[in-house]
DNA sequence: GCGACTTGACTACCGTGGTAGTATTACCTC
DNA sequence: GAGGTAATACTACCACGGTAGTCAAGTCGC
């Protein structure tokens, strides 16, 4: 696993229907509809888009009693990566320390998740000496 | 300042031109042709974008000596916030613990990089815990 | 003064996200 | 088997980023 597809920019409705996608596991268009009424879009709109979304191979489906069920291709752990990945070269020209910095700046950050950062960039310390050990030993 | 304003997406071309005029100041088209050479475009599409940038209102103009002299109206940072709040939002439903984790599992984050974070960090506690304290003081 | 060059304006085109109407298919029910 | 219903397919449309060609107007050099 791991295929780092290059799955180009989601549109607002195309994250949205994955992330349907990935909430409920399988659904069908009816399903997907349903959990997007907040957005008060007609049946076919949503229908069009997984015809499209599966033609950039984001989806795919199967069918079941007659009906189309939707299966997300791609992981959200892929998306958001590949979110991040061109957040990070496009307005961060690839400087991760000032993305983060920029992150914190913008959200207020509560104590608690200060600490849980700190934490894990304890661990990740760890991890990234425990590596260079790996190395060097090997 | 701290207008917040709301842009929209920006292109990738978009984007390029206003990292242009970010580092560089006001510049003429033929400025910023010249400086986007890399990526072989022609003279009028530059233009053609400045134009539509301007009437998005992310760019505008004074004319100097006949020449179009082109102003970011929106600056480098309101446009890296946008963008980041936007990414947490979308992709992670505004957890930035959430982000940063990610920001730090995809990028070869380097041992000085971590360090640097920790003490970004360790410093934005002591802020947020003076905070807490004028708050209660006042 | 005329032609070459520069520079911006206007126009057009493509791809694609987003939206939805209409047509078709198939099943179910009376 | 005619009609209703649910689902998908087809088609069209808009907005906009991106691309570039053509046009118009001024400048410069001879």
């Amino acid at each position: 696993m791991g295929r780092k597809r290059r799955l180009g920019k989601l549109g607002e409705l195309q994250l949205a229907i994955l992330q349907v996608l990935w909430e409920h596991g399988p659904c069908s268009v009816a399903d997907i509809h349903r959990r997007l009424r907040g957005r008060k879009l007609a049946y076919t709109t949503v229908a069009t888009m997984l015809r499209k979304m599966e033609a950039r191979g984001l989806v795919h489906h199967t069918v079941e009693d007659r009906r189309f069920i939707y299966h997300a291709a791609v992981d959200a752990e892929q998306a958001r990566r590949s979110a991040v990945q061109d957040l990070v070269r496009r307005y961060f020209q690839g400087d991760v320390t000032a993305a983060v910095c920029n992150l914190l700046d913008i959200a207020d950050v509560t104590p608690e998740e200060l600490k849980e950062l700190e934490e894990l960039i304890a661990r990740y310390r760890r991890r990234s000496s425990q590596e260079s050990e790996d190395e060097s030993g090997a």
